[in-house]
This record gives structure tokens, sequence and C-alpha cells, in this order.
DNA sequence: GCCGTTTTCGGCCCGACTGTTTTCAGTCG
């Protein structure tokens, strides 16, 4: 069993015996492990095997052996008796705001409430506003929250997210009364998908400013509105909190809001160890003297860290470096020079070449790599033999106009067939300046045999960088099945790249898979998958991606200058 | 259930907001 599906069984353990009624720091510590569990990279067999995964915190000897259960069979005896007493559809409830386990304790306990079903007819019915500690507002709050779960899922893009947050953003920072504003949460984190939006003011009139953000035109409904924090619901079903400090308190609550959660309870508990609390409010010692810090580098520095990027406080190693003045130099968007997975009108996208270009230009770019679809993607004009030949001379051409200041490349995302050949012969790929090869048909593969195939992809020759590793559409679609790690030592062995996928929507590789290339010296390529000029700026996402998984620009293909570049793409060694 | 630089027992982050109470429990982040 895969080591998210066990984290989501310990994190399921863990709310079912909340809802039984168990300790809350028993029940915490199920969550704690799950979380411990997720932050492992890659593959747990050879953790359990020689029992070092108890080494991780929050794993102790009992839950190792669940784990080691999970790892080696499938299931989990614990598990499967709980999941017989009490019943596993209340989880579901947990989804739905207000609800938490004692309440669906109460519920199951009162209206034998097992699911969902259960509830949305006991709500309709009006039985929910009898019970003891429940009331009308309740049971309305009950179906409004069934209703937006049944229409709009939980999560976002980070894109939608972003579009939503700027104007309250705008409109917070260019308040009469605001000091500072800034975007917290997971957006800030730059997660692959948000659950709500988060963005932080400082003021001396909290009330002003939230009474005033409350009455924004954006806002569809209030779901919380208090002194200090206003809870709003916007156009498509987003929630945002937006909260009011005084300008002092600003730095502390930015880290506090930012998060993670781990991220957070891992700083408190620093601060304990130091004789300090910490909490969104402020730095304080034991005898009550504050430590003030202008801004978040001051907290850390204050802990004896050095500063963490949002993107990396996941509580997943960014302690350890923090501690020992280890921080990476986190890549930024400004370090690309260039980038290499762009569509022209030739295939399916919207821009011509010579538009393209000027686009790149416009941003700063010294080259853009052309790569539109190959002959099988017909459905997307997949490129034949003959309009190569025209695409080639007319980047030759437009080579030609810009002289030495820019640089049009010659790729092809090249389709990865069934059998993990090409879509063109040796005697066209050798043509390219570079190969970009994707996967786009034939996603039933098993997984044997997609890693095959991907594996059999990075050992072409003329293969410069995979694609969109993984398949996936966020929020839509899983990937294919796939050993990951395994194509990525094939990529390590062979001198292939792989390619962050920064659309918004695919995000693939994903941070995990970032981290473990990295740690296998694969060298990593930010692509925007442009079908459009404005799809160039997607980079943005796909460099988040890279910080969180700690990339510095030496990780990364596109910040090398136009001098270097030729050379690193077309350097792949003569494979084994 | 986990954990330990005063601990192998007794803690485990903590404050805002809501709805239901009549002083507070539950939820959330």
């Amino acid at each position: 069993m895969r080591t998210e599906q066990i984290a989501d069984i310990l994190d399921d353990m863990g709310s079912l015996l909340e809802i039984k009624g168990e300790n809350p720091f028993k029940c915490r510590a199920y969550h704690n492990a799950a979380d411990s569990l997720r932050g492992v990279v890659g593959d747990i067999s050879a953790l359990v095997a020689d029992g070092s995964l108890t080494e991780l915190p929050g794993i102790g000897a009992s839950t190792f052996a669940k784990i080691a259960q999970l790892a080696t069979s499938g299931h989990c005896t614990e598990f499967e008796a709980l999941r017989r007493e009490v019943p596993p559809g209340l989880l579901d409830l947990l989804r739905i705001p207000g609800m938490g386990a004692k309440r669906i304790k109460l519920l199951r306990e009162s209206l034998g409430i097992s699911g969902v079903a259960d509830l949305k007819k006991a709500a309709e019915k009006g039985a929910i506003a009898g019970i003891k500690g429940f009331g009308a507002k309740t049971q309305a709050k009950i179906l409004e929250g069934l209703e937006f779960l049944d229409k709009a899922g939980t999560r976002m893009l980070q894109s939608t997210a972003l579009r939503l947050a700027e104007p309250i953003l705008a409109a917070a920072s260019e308040h009469p009364d605001v000091l500072r504003a800034s975007i917290c949460g997971s957006l800030r984190r730059r997660a692959e998908t948000i659950g709500d939006l988060d963005i932080l003011v400082s003021t001396d009139h909290p009330r002003r400013v939230l009474d005033d953000l409350a009455d924004r035109s954006e806002v569809v409904s209030i779901l919380a509105h208090g002194d200090t924090k206003l809870s709003v619901r916007l156009s498509e079903g987003a929630q945002c909190d937006i909260r009011a400090v005084t300008d002092e308190q600003f730095p502390f609550a930015l880290s506090y809001f930012t998060g993670s959660k781990a991220h957070n309870i891992a700083m408190r508990k620093r601060a304990i160890a130091l004789g300090l609390k910490l909490s969104e409010y402020g730095l304080v010692a034991d005898d009550g003297t504050p430590t003030p810090c202008r801004d978040e580098a001051e907290i850390y520095k204050a802990l004896g860290l050095e500063f963490v990027p949002p993107e990396m406080r996941e509580d997943s190693g960014e302690f350890a470096l923090a501690e020992a003045g280890k921080m990476p130099e986190l890549i930024e968007l400004k370090d690309l020079r260039g980038t290499f997975h762009c569509h022209t009108d030739y295939s399916d996208g919207a821009n011509t070449l010579e538009q393209m270009a000027q686009a790149a230009m416009d941003r700063g770019w010294e080259y853009l790599g052309i790569a539109d679809h190959s002959r099988s993607a017909a459905y997307a004009g997949g490129l034949s033999v003959e309009k190569l030949h025209k695409q080639w001379d007319e980047i030759d051409k437009l080579n030609a106009s810009f002289g030495s200041k820019f640089r049009l490349f010659k790729g092809i995302e090249c389709d990865i067939l069934a059998d993990g050949s090409m879509d063109y012969p040796d005697e066209i790929l050798r043509r390219f300046d570079y190969v970009v090869a994707s996967i786009h048909s034939s996603f039933g593969q098993d997984r044997a045999a997609q890693t095959a195939r991907l594996i059999r992809a990075a050992e072409n020759p003329y293969v410069t960088m995979l694609g969109h590793p993984t398949g996936r559409l966020l929020l839509a679609r899983p990937g294919y099945d796939v050993d990951l790690e395994a194509v990525i030592h094939a990529c390590a062995r062979t001198g292939t790249m792989i390619e962050i996928n920064a659309s918004p929507y695919r995000l693939d590789l994903d941070t995990d898979g970032t981290r473990f290339a990295r740690h296998c010296d694969v060298m990593i390529s930010i692509n925007p998958d442009a079908h459009s000029i404005a799809g160039l700026d997607d980079v943005y996402y796909g460099v988040g991606v890279a910080r969180r998984a700690g990339l510095e620009p030496k990780d990364v293909l596109n910040v090398s200058g136009s001098k270097d570049i030729l050379n690193l793409i077309k350097r792949k060694p003569p494979t084994l």
C-alpha cells in the first residue's frame, strides 16, 4: 500500500476515534502520525523493513505496527474493527463547515445518523433543531453546508484562488486605515490547490476596515463578522477569512496565519524550549517581557533560525536546515532566462511563432523553446513532417532577424506511443534542438507497463526531457498509475531531464516528485505548457513548486543564459 | 498514542467566533 493511502487511513482512524469519544490527545496522535508519514519522500517499505520509521516524530511502537501491517498486507485489524464499530459514512460529515467530532457523536447518539443522507433527511424534517446544544441556526447552517459540498467541491486551483484574492487584497491595501496587508495561508505557501483564502491586515481601526471589506461586491454572504475576524463567501463558493491586528502584531500574525499548521506547532514548541511563548500576537518571555519583531525574519532569528520562505513551511525538514543556517537560496521567477514547452498556432496554440517570440522578449527572456504537438496528436493538430519543415524554415528566418539578442529553439512535444516508442523516427528526432516526450494516450495501462513505457522514452537518446510525467489534472483527473521513482531513477541514469509542467491545472512534477528528482540529480526544466501568450506567465506556478521542493537556480535548466543553453539541451550522454 | 536537556507519568498550541446557553462548549485555523 502506498504511503499516502496509509496516511489517509491513519487520519480516518483518528477521526473515527474522535467520533467515538476517545481521549482527544490519543486521536490527535493518529493525525500527527499521518502528517509525519506524509513528510517521507518516496517509498516507505525500507523504513518499515528495518523499523527506522519509529524514528519519525509521532510514530511509536503501536502506530508502527499498524503502518507495517498496512504496508505489507494492505489491511489493518484495528482499522477494520473501528469501522465496524463506528459507521465510516460519518467521516463525510466532517467536511460540513461547523461539524466536528463532538456534534457528529451527538447526532449519531440522538438520531442514529450514520452518513450524509441521514443528516440531510433529519435537517429537512427539522429534527436537528430539537437536539440539546443544537438550534434552528445550526440546522440551517448544516443544510447550507450540505448544499455547498454538493455543488462546489472543496478546493480550488491556485490560479482561481489568486484571481479571487487579488481584488480583496488590493481593496485592503488601499484602505486608508490599513497599514500593512498580505495574503496568508496555503496560497502564500503556494500549495498545489487551495482550500480557502486568508488575508491579514494591520490597522488601528479593525472594525471599520472589516465592515468596509464585508460591504464589497465580491462578497456573496457573510459567515462570521467579529471585531478582528471576518469570514465571507465569495463567488464560486470560495471562503475568505480576513483578520485584523495591530501593526506590532502583524509579523506574528502573518507567520501564524501563513502556517502550515505543522510548521506553527514546531515554531511554538521551539519557543517554549527557549522559555518563550509564541502566538499570533507576539513572542513573550515567561516573565511577560515581549520580544518585538518588525518582520518574520526577526521572529525566526529570535528563535535561533534562519528565515524560512513560506513555500517551505510544512515541517518537512526546513527546521533542520534553518537551524544549521543551510536554507537553500530558492529559485525565483526572475532567475528564468527562457522556457521550453510552448505551443503555437502550428498545432493547438493561439498565437504565431513571431507573437510568442515577441512575448518572450517582452518578459526579458533570451530564448524560447517551441514544442508543438507531434503527428499522432491529431486532436491537437499534431505536426506532419512536411509541416515541421515549414516551421523550421520560419524559425530560421525569425532567428536571423533577431540577431544575437534572442533565439527560438526548434523543439517538439513528442507523443510517447503506447509501447514507449516515439512518434517520429530517429532521423527526424535528431534534427530538433530538443525533444519533450509526453504521454497523451493509453492512460489505462497498468503500473508496470506505464512505468516501462516512460523508462523507454527516457532511454531514447533524442529525448531531452519528460513532459508532465504523471498526466494528472488537478481536481479533475488523477495521474496514470506509474512508479515515478523508477522513472526518475531512469532519468538520472540516462541524463534525461524532467519538466515541472507549470500549468496551474497540472503542476506535474509535483512537489514530492521534484524533491525526489533533485535528490537524484535530475535537472528540472520549468515549463509553462503555454498555449497562448498569457500562458507563458504560468511559469510562476512552476517556480512555486520548485521553491516548495527546495530547488536552487543550479537545479533548474532554464536559468542558464542563451550562451550555454544549447549545449545543455543537446548534451545528453550516450545511453548505457 | 507519543514523548522526555528538571519528566517513564502527565502533559499534549491556543485564541476568536458562534450559537446555544445563562457561563460555555464546539469548531476552526
